[in-house]
DNA sequence: ACAGGACTCGTACAGTGTGCGAGTGGATTT
DNA sequence: AAATCCACTCGCACACTGTACGAGTCCTGT
């Protein structure tokens, strides 16, 4: 799971990393990364990312506070761990098996169920780079997919880079929804009209707010990201066609 | 600038944002909204997301800390306040006078670019809806120009939104990078060896990595962002054929 | 018996957002 | 002229944060 350290990581400096630092040897049967970052997850999945507190964590874990800095140098570096177990519970499918559409299909679909389910995400992606080795394995496979479709060269990642933006961008700002909407006394006719009402000088923007007003949120916001899942392959795919 | 209110707001309850609470009644001529906003900018743009705290705002403007709550009901709603502001910065061309494709291209490169430049908007998407009056001009005159091009219904937002999603989703991870290169004592050679020696056990992303390791960084990222752009224009104006 | 390493954790420090309530000064009303 | 009001300021306090430090505990190897 977290044991992982890159070779050779602690003789070269530059880059601030948990990848890049030798990990404390720990011989206890007792705590470790694992239990550690497990615990934080579930504090982060029920309270969000304002309720992972290294006290918190540490009660959780039935230790002090300051125990934890023995596993993790920093809270950042415990940020960087879970931030890599997200990746862990995504799906890519074999493209040799499934088609190379099929397969980055898929794993689009999953990294946001993944997301939607680890809202806090959110807030890590434009925090730090995802370098760690799960992260890692998801770009390898999804990347293969590409070179399948017979991409080449630099275009085999600007592909790969393309739909995981696409992905990312979309959920992300739906999260945000999400949440706006779980502090506030959620009403959706009421909400609806707000934002109505605030849109009420762009007339354009108010007709398209109407329209899907009176349709499930939910089977909204999917339609629309099969929408731009579609656009997008389709679009990869003229680029393969030249 | 930021005097905005939407009408009825009070009156209704669901929502919690500052779009929909009265503002109070200011009659100063000294310190306002305004001020506290571009200040507060000044801070972000200068120490970003965590340099910005209310004694430090306060002390920029030679004020209490506590003072500025007269003017913002918590710290929250200032980054409301703020949030909507980048959305000022968006350049998007008429699309009558430049075409639809010409304006919806201008505004996704505009958008990276005022991102790059406030680091800070990556952590603020992810945590507020964008409702602000800036936002909701350049939504409208995006969707203006997807009508434009000839998308009807539901389409309209949905490309529209494809759009935003691909701009946020590979902005936001650059913001990390960027990020992570600052806060490290960066040479772009160790750092892409680093690299190299993490995905040592993907041959296939190691060869990705090689191969871009020769440029300059931020062409290598204005290409694939260009690349990415004309995919999803492509796939976007396919869906028009069909 | 001793040494050393592998932990644990209480205390402390500097910082955070913000509720409260007292205070100030100028305009308005009596 | 006196009284009232109100927009506004701000010091203090509270609960909370990440984490440096150093003292203490236990287990293992000699």
């Amino acid at each position: 799971m977290c044991e992982w350290i890159y070779p050779g990581a602690v003789t070269s400096k530059p880059f601030n990393s948990v990848w890049f630092r030798e990990p404390r040897k720990v011989a206890s049967p007792g705590r470790s990364r694992e239990e550690i970052v497990r615990a934080a997850m579930e504090l982060l999945d029920s309270e969000g990312i304002d309720g992972l507190s290294m006290r918190k964590l540490g009660a959780k874990l039935m230790s002090g506070a300051t125990s934890l800095y023995w596993y993790v140098a920093n809270k950042d570096e415990l940020l960087e761990l879970v931030y890599d177990e997200i990746w862990g519970e995504i799906a890519v499918p074999d493209p040799e098996t499934v088609g190379w559409r099929n397969a980055v299909s898929v794993m689009a679909h999953s990294m946001r169920q993944v997301m939607l389910r680890h809202p806090w995400s959110a807030d890590l992606i434009g925090h730090m780079p995802a370098l760690g080795p799960q992260a890692l394995t998801v770009a390898d496979r999804t990347r293969r997919a590409f070179k399948l479709a017979g991409f080449t060269g630099l275009d085999i990642d600007y592909a790969n880079g393309t739909l995981t933006a696409y992905v990312f961008g979309m959920t992300i700002p739906q999260i945000a929804w999400n949440a706006a909407m779980a502090d506030s006394d959620y009403d959706s006719q009421a909400l609806a009209d707000q934002v109505a009402m605030a849109a009420a000088d762009f007339p354009d923007l108010l007709e398209g707010i109407r329209a899907d007003q009176y349709e499930d949120p939910g089977t909204v916001r999917e339609l629309a990201f099969d929408f731009g899942l579609v656009s997008v392959l389709d679009g990869l795919e003229r680029r393969l066609a030249k």
